[in-house]
DNA sequence: ATTCATGCAAAATCTTTGCACTGAT
DNA sequence: ATCAGTGCAAAGATTTTGCATGAAT
């Protein structure tokens, strides 16, 4: 854990940003709920836990400035905010999700799997691909067990 | 076109709402403008000129709606907005997008390509696919020639 | 009459911005 | 002394909601 914020520490300062004690905090509050996928207030109000003077237009231009050094990225479920999901070491690309729409839980897709279509979109559409967004919504596994026991049990 | 109408309207119909004048405008914008991204605001200034009286709450009403019938699909690419997009007629799965980080055109891919990835997923996850969100982000190949054309004047 | 839909304005959200202040170089 | 960074409050932007009115059956 520290020495990936180490890592980011060394990433803003290669770009001349300080890493303040409030971007610390919030900083380890991504890396404590990387499997979560928080939205600017739900880390304002972790953060807050521990540095109750924080602001929350602090955490705003923090998450802001993680995102310009693409340490975290911005997805978006459709509802109506705005979430940052801290990148992993070394991913080449941004992971994928699964949205369940019984239960709202999403759940990460580590594994590339677009290198197909990308080479094929890159070719066919003459488009340079820097980045991309794959979301599935549908039912998790924990759901679809939810239901096939409901259904023994009638 | 018209054609496309009245399948919308009998969609309408089929789960008892009408297709009053100010959806009917309102759909005919979403039509007329199939190829963009209209955000409800920019639907709301097309519709208000063939219908000035529209409210702007009515425009988000009816576009909540479409999505509800699944004739439009709401999608948000990262700007604050959301927007909408027309489904095409027959499509079993939403269409992919294209966003160009240097223009900001976005182009759209209507085939599928996720067939195989979409299969992966289903077993390996476990997942019940429903939907599908699919974005690129990247240098469209009009900015692509353009570039290589200032290179060459240099 | 009843019901559904609308327009308007107000409210609710989420996010950004202005500004005075603090802390490190 | 400078300058980046902060907290707070205000402003902005987008979307939703309450309510009186209107249209259609």
């Amino acid at each position: 854990m520290e020495n990936r914020l180490d890592r980011i520490k060394k990433q803003l300062h290669a770009q001349k940003y300080k890493l303040t004690p409030q971007r610390e905090a919030t900083v380890r509050v991504l890396l404590e709920n990387e499997a979560d996928h928080l939205s600017a207030e739900d880390v304002y109000l972790l953060v807050k836990e521990k540095a109750p003077e924080i602001g929350l237009a602090t955490v705003y231009r923090t998450l802001e400035l993680l995102t310009e050094l693409k340490v975290v990225d911005k997805i978006n479920f459709g509802d109506g905010v705005s979430r940052y999901d801290l990148r992993r070491e070394g991913a080449e690309h941004f992971h994928h999700h699964l949205v369940c729409i019984e239960c709202g839980a999403v759940d990460e897709i580590q594994e590339d799997l677009l290198e197909d279509v990308e080479k094929i979109v890159e070719e066919r559409w003459r488009f340079k691909i820097k980045d991309h967004r794959l979301t599935f919504h549908g039912i998790c596994h924990r759901c679809q067990d939810k239901k096939a026991s409901e259904q023994k049990q009638a």
